[in-house]
DNA sequence: CCGATGACGCGCC
DNA sequence: GGGCGCGCCATCG
């Protein structure tokens, strides 16, 4: 069962647009807190494979971060949804979607 | 209750 | 870009 801190990672995860990517650090943002560290545990424990688009989560220096199913598979989705990833490695630039601060 | 853990971040070399 | 160390916070054992 979900705890409330979890649940909010994932109701702001959920927003993330196809063909962009956040970061934990922005996520942890928008739910007012400074618990980055705990949104990737949160993430890692649940894989809510199609209603969270966890793998739109890479680290703050582009770098893909983890992923349950290995960082190969997480680059292959975002590539799918138009995000170009460079040796494992985002264009925030580009990418970055942090606009669900202001909800 | 408390120490260990981790899909992190940031500064520094 | 790569590697090291310290700080961070919710969960886990």
């Amino acid at each position: 069962m979900p705890t409330e801190f979890e649940k909010k990672v994932y109701e702001i995860t959920k927003r993330i647009p196809k063909g962009k990517v956040s970061t934990y650090k922005q996520i942890a943002q928008a739910m007012n807190s400074k618990a980055y560290r705990a949104v990737g545990q949160a993430l890692h424990k649940n894989p809510y494979s199609p209603k969270v688009p966890c793998h739109r989560v890479v680290r703050s220096d582009g770098s893909l971060g983890g992923f349950a199913l290995g960082q190969r598979k997480k680059a292959e989705m975002l590539r799918k949804e138009g995000v170009i990833v460079k040796k494992n490695r985002v264009n925030l630039k580009k990418f970055l979607f942090k606009e669900f601060i202001s909800s």
